[in-house]
DNA sequence: GTCTATATACGGATAGAC
DNA sequence: GTCTATCCGTATATAGAC
């Protein structure tokens, strides 16, 4: 380890992450990141030995940085509806990228799923750090056992979401869902 | 055309379907289909001259059974509560497939769609025409003008269940979604 | 129609010069 | 550390014998 100082590394675990999201983890290339990031594939080998290396190094930087910006919100606000509000809106704020290639995390665990990757079971820490945080929202706005159910289902809604409006490419349909899902939030 | 009644093309379509649902499309060699249905890599080509035909075959085909399907519904049931109930159930008669490897139609539509592959918009003709045909029945239930989107909303809701059951490989989560639906279904 | 080569390209991964 | 050159496997796709 002692790797996180590196620089030139965090620039290829970020272009590994974007061109992953953006084209699918399979039909990403060493060539494509490489280029992306300015370095020869041979270069590339220096600092990650093995495909399943980068995709390790994207997934633990993804799960570190929503631990990262979930603890944020907690701080920063102390409604926790107004907290589930900002994780609803996320929707929103990236409809563009989630109508062209869907939910970065959503998708890449559906094909790492099809590609039987033992890595599915690092991926989903990516959705259980959001269950983890859901469950804890809704445990302070007064739900008990079910808080943790409810948590998953809100998770799945947004997933439903995102694969649709993908599917057909359509914005509308995600803004007029996350109306849909504040309601229900209100109604909680 | 005049391809239908060939038998071996059937097959072949059958495996590539299965294959492209199990291990994605990508990921799916000639090779593989051609072993699968018990004939050489060479004789695959005589049936399919490209990837990308078969993949419409495979399209085409589940397109055709999925309104073959829906219109029988419409035949045997009177009750347009019921016939979307049967919709909701193919969640649980699949449990075990959409664990292991999610919606055969969503992940599709989210390959395609990394794939920037221009069939994507022929894939989701297998979503609109449910889209189309749960339009109905909420029509039929009396709803107005928001039925279709009512429709869209339901068709979210199974592929958020799909996608979070797939990525935590959680049948119970399934089972909970399943009937969270059908009190969503009996309270419109 | 079905088969066995085979052409060609590209993928992941390594060796070794600088 | 970064590069070029290369190995090797596999993928799509074609040619041509039977």
């Amino acid at each position: 380890m002692g790797h996180k100082g590196d620089a030139l590394r965090q620039r290829i675990v970020a272009s590994a992450d974007q061109l992953f999201y953006q084209q699918g983890y399979e039909n990403t290339s060493f060539s494509d990141i490489a280029e992306d990031v300015g370095i020869s594939r041979g270069n590339f080998y220096y600092h990650f030995k093995t495909k399943d290396e980068i995709l390790n190094a994207v997934i633990d930087t993804r799960v570190t940085d929503i631990e990262q910006m979930l603890k944020e919100w907690s701080k920063q606000y102390t409604d926790p509806r107004e907290r589930i509000e900002l994780y609803i809106d996320i929707l929103t704020s990236h409809q563009d990228n989630i109508t062209s290639h869907g939910c970065p995390i959503g998708s890449l665990c559906t094909e790492l799923a099809k590609l039987s990757h033992v890595m599915l079971h690092d991926a989903n820490k990516m959705f259980s750090a959001q269950r983890d945080w859901l469950t804890m929202q809704l445990r302070e706005l007064g739900l008990g056992k079910e808080a943790r159910q409810v948590a998953m289902h809100l998770l799945a809604r947004t997933q439903g979401i995102a694969t649709i409006a993908n599917a057909f490419e359509d914005k509308t349909f995600l803004r007029q869902e996350v109306k849909h899902l504040k309601q229900w939030l209100g109604s909680l």
